[in-house]
DNA sequence: ACGCATATTCGATGATTGTCGAACATGGAG
DNA sequence: CTCCATGTTCGACAATCATCGAATATGCGT
């Protein structure tokens, strides 16, 4: 037997109200992990490897297991894609404000009116 | 001449407008850096040995240094201290709600209603 | 059954980070 | 002037982190 043990995460996220801040925080302060968010705002479902962000799927995929375990992100299987969604819902229950705050802060900066 | 060249440190901050978002959430990851913002919204000013932070001076002054370089707090020398302000006003224009918002959710979870 | 697309796990590597203690700098008190 | 309090810089260290390539797993076409 080929040691066949991987791809085995039951993909576990954590309960709402077990989200910590300090993770959030730390989640969203790398670039790619908060260009992930960012897309993920607009759409409701979306499978790993359609996002524009430019590193190795090795790479990816670890952001996505960072976004999850900190609780921002949703992912669930279909076929061989996963379906990562935010969880902006419990979100706001949990941390109100918090994630309309950021993500409005991480806009492009405004143009400022001419 | 005993090489003197320390504490040459000019204080240096960074404008409002250079504020990076993504300094501020990776400053504010941190438990100790957290503890002393929430602490100094409540306060106007405040000397660095005075914050209840359980780490070393020198880590103590590492955290400071984080934190000023990350736009979020302000710091004016003051005879032989220094003395640390949330740059609370500036943040709010450059990041409107955010620190509200952060600071909200960094409350120590709600106590739920009896 | 075979190959391909999608995505993860593993192991390694270099960079960043939090931490400390020792040395140093500054300003005020004795 | 000498001590002391405050706080920084320096150098070191261990831990964490972002990154990659190779190997692996899974499901769907052909």
């Amino acid at each position: 037997m080929p040691r066949s043990r991987q791809r085995r995460a039951p993909l576990t996220h954590p309960e709402a109200a077990d989200i910590e801040l300090l993770d959030v925080l730390h989640a969203l302060s790398d670039p790619s992990r908060m260009t992930i968010v960012r897309i993920l705002r607009a759409e409701p479902e979306r499978a790993c490897g359609t996002f524009p962000v430019d590193v190795a799927a090795s790479t990816l995929s670890h952001h996505f297991k960072v976004l999850r375990e900190a609780g921002l992100i949703h992912q669930r299987e279909e076929a061989n894609r996963r379906l990562t969604a935010l969880r902006a819902d419990e979100l706001q229950v949990r941390f109100p404000g918090l994630l309309d705050a950021i993500l409005a802060a991480a806009e492009p900066t405004e143009p400022a009116e001419s």
